[in-house]
DNA sequence: CTTTCGACTCGAAGCGTTTCGACTAACCGC
DNA sequence: GCGGTTAGTCGAAACGCTTCGAGTCGAAAG
C-alpha cells in the first residue's frame, strides 16, 4: 500500500507538503498540487486512516450505541441505523456499531476510552440513564436519539410523543369515538423507565382528559399474543369501547386479529390506530393499519450530524429537536360505530 | 488518556514489557506483571486502538458492507446485522458499517484502501458481482453472506434456497396440492443475478416436476399492492390452483389480503407458505403465515466469525457452508381443498 | 565448572500521519 | 531600499503502540 512517503518522493517534495496539499491546512503552490494528486492516483494513494487518526486525534469515527434488548430490534431500528450509517459516509466518517446490553455501562466506558471513536450516537435512552451519566463524566461527545428526563444541555433528537399521541387523541375523537383505549408497551418497559412508555402514557391521560372522552390505558407486552390478550381483557372491562391507540407494533396484529375472531369488523366496529410503528409493517397487516409512523430516518440522519458538527468543532446551537410521528391513512380507523352496538 | 508509557512509569518497567503484559506476546515474571496489572487499573488504562493497528498493521476491526437497497432492509437483514456486531464484539473486533449503492465498486475500493479495517463481511452478493473480483484482486480478506455463481475457495455462508424450496414444495405436495405457484422477487432482482430469486427460481420448477404437480412462477414486486395484483394474475391464469409458495415477504400480505377480498379462506381453500420471511413479520399477518425462517442470525455470526478466523490466521479449513430455513408453522398452510371447488 | 538455554527485560526503531518552527523568496507600502 | 507580510516549502518531532535485537541472570546439562 502506497504511503504519503512513495507520493512525497513521486512528487518530488517533502511528506509535510503532501500533508498540506492534502487537507489544505496551508497554501500549496498550483503546480505542485498538480504534480502531489497526479503521484496519489497514479499510485493509487488513499491515507491511511490508522495513523492519520492517531497523528490528529480526531479518527473520523462515530460509534452508534445500539442495545441488545430482549425485544429484539424492528424496522424502525433499522430505518435508523441505515440513514446513521449513511449520513455517516456521506461526511466522510466511519460508523461502528457498538452492540451492548442496555444497562452495561463498564462496557461502554472500555469501548470508549479505546480512542477508536471521537463520539457516540446513543439510542434507547432511558430517563435516568446511567450510561448518559457516564459519558458526561468521562467527557464523551455525544448525541442522543431519544432523551432523559434532565437533559439540560445535551443534544438529542427524539419523535414527539406528547404531539403525536394528542393528534392520534384527536384523530379519533374527531371520528366521533367517546371511549378509546391506550395500549402502551409492557409494564416492565415503563417501570424502567423507557421514554416513550412513560411520555406516552401520560400524554394520553391529558389528551383525553382534554378532549373530554373516556380514556383508559394498558400495558402489553411485545407480541401478538399478549396484543390478542389485551383486547379480551378490554372488552371485557370497556364495552363501550369503539377506539384503540396502540403503541406497541407486535402487539398490534394481535389485537387486530382478536377483533376479528370476536367477530369484529375493522374499521366498522372499531378503530384501531397504530403509533410509532413502521411503514412496513403497517401495511401488512388486516386490514392494513392507519399510522403515525416515526420519523426513524430523520433521527438517524440528525443524530450522526448534529454529533459530527459538534466535532468538528462548529459553534452550533444546541440542537434538542423533537419531531412528530406522520399519520399514513390506511384501513383500520373511521367513523365511531354507535356506542353499545359495537362487536356483533 | 494514560498511556502505556504512564502505566510503565508507574510500575518501573519499560514500555516494551507493558506491551508483552498486556498481550503475552513474550513470558513476564509473575510480580511484574502483577505490578503492571495494578498500576493499568489503577490509572483506568485502556490501549489505543489507533496506535495499536497503527503498529501492529491489524486494526481489529472489520467492515459489513452493506447495501443501499431500493426495496430498503428488512428485519431479516437487521437480524443479520445485529448478530454480527455483537459476534464481532465478542471476539474482540468492532464492526464498521459501510453502506454502499449496490454497484459502487470505486467508493468500496477506496474504503478499504483506507486501511481501517482487516477485511469485510458483504452481503446481497449476486451471482456475478463486480465487488467480489475487486476484493480479490486488492486482496481484502472477505466473506460473504450469500455467494457469487462462481464461489471457487472464498468462504461464505448462505441460505440453502434449493433445498428450502425443495421441503416447501415437498410439504404442499404432502398436503395434497397438486397446482403449487412460486411467487418469486421481481422480474428485475432475477434478471440482474441476485442469487436468492434465480436459485429458488430453478429450484422449484425442478422440484415441482420431481414431485409430480402443476407448479408455475411469478415473478413480483416486493410490496402489497403487487401481492394483491399477483394474485388476481393467478386465479385467472391458474384456476386449480391451491397452494402458494412465496419467496416475498412484502408481497405476502397483499396475496393473503387479495384472496381474503375474493372470498376465498386461508387456508380452507388456499395455502400460503412464506419462505425466508422473518418470524416477526409472518406472525402480523392474518392469518399468521407458516414460513420457513431464514437463519439469519446463524449467518450474520458466522459470516464474522469465519473473517475472523482468517485474519486471525488459524489455519482453517474454507468453510462454505448453506443453512436450511427451518419450517415453522402457523395459520396459513392445511389440506388441500378438492381441485375445482376452491374460491367462494 | 563451563556451556547452553530459556525466562525476563530493556532500548530503539518503526507504523503513516499531522503539526510546529523555521527558512526563502517574493511583494507591499512608503 | 528597508522592515513586515505572506505564500510556499522543508525537516523533525510527536502520536501510542508493537516488534526486533540484544543483554542479564539463574538453572540445567555435560
Amino acid at each position: 500500500m502506497a504511503s504519503m512517503a512513495d507520493v512525497a518522493r513521486r512528487a518530488n517534495v517533502a511528506v509535510s507538503t503532501v500533508s498540506y496539499a492534502l487537507n489544505g491546512t496551508r497554501p500549496v503552490a498550483k503546480a505542485t498540487a498538480e504534480r502531489i494528486r497526479k503521484a496519489m492516483d497514479e499510485l493509487g494513494y488513499r491515507p491511511n486512516a490508522l495513523a492519520r487518526g492517531l497523528a490528529s486525534k480526531r479518527s473520523r469515527n462515530v460509534a452508534l450505541i445500539f442495545p441488545m434488548l430482549e425485544r429484539g430490534l424492528g424496522l424502525t431500528e433499522m430505518e435508523f441505523v441505515s440513514a446513521a450509517a449513511e449520513t455517516a459516509g456521506d461526511l466522510g466518517y466511519h460508523l461502528v456499531l457498538w452492540s451492548t446490553p442496555l444497562g452495561d455501562t463498564d462496557l461502554l466506558t472500555k469501548l470508549t476510552r479505546q480512542g477508536l471513536v471521537d463520539g457516540v450516537v446513543i439510542m434507547e435512552v432511558h430517563l435516568e440513564d446511567a450510561r448518559i451519566e457516564m459519558l458526561r463524566r468521562n467527557g464523551v461527545p455525544f448525541c442522543m436519539i431519544g432523551r432523559t428526563g434532565d437533559n439540560r444541555d445535551d443534544p438529542f433528537a427524539d419523535i414527539d410523543f406528547e404531539s403525536t399521541v394528542r393528534d392520534a387523541v384527536a384523530h379519533l375523537a374527531g371520528l366521533g369515538h367517546r371511549s378509546v383505549g391506550f395500549v402502551n408497551h409492557s409494564q416492565r418497559s415503563f417501570d424502567t423507565g423507557y421514554g416513550p412508555s412513560v411520555r406516552a402514557a401520560r400524554a394520553f391521560e391529558e389528551a383525553a382528559a382534554a378532549a373530554g372522552l373516556h380514556g383508559f390505558s394498558r400495558f402489553c407486552d411485545d407480541s401478538p399474543a399478549a396484543g390478542r390478550e389485551i383486547w379480551r381483557d378490554i372488552t371485557a372491562a370497556e364495552p363501550g369501547v369503539t377506539g384503540l391507540i396502540v403503541m406497541n407494533e407486535r402487539a398490534s396484529a394481535g389485537v387486530l386479529a382478536a377483533i376479528l375472531q370476536q367477530g369484529g369488523r375493522v374499521p366498522e366496529d372499531y378503530s384501531v390506530l397504530s403509533v410509532a410503528s413502521s411503514a412496513r409493517v403497517s401495511e401488512m397487516t388486516y386490514p392494513p393499519l392507519t399510522t403515525y409512523h416515526p420519523p426513524a430516518a430523520e433521527l438517524g440522519r440528525l443524530g450522526v450530524q448534529v454529533l459530527i458538527d459538534r466535532l468538528e468543532g462548529r459553534e452550533v446551537p444546541l440542537v434538542q429537536q423533537l419531531i412528530p410521528c406522520r399519520l399514513v391513512l390506511r384501513d383500520s380507523t373511521g367513523p365511531a360505530a354507535r356506542p353499545h352496538g359495537a362487536g356483533s
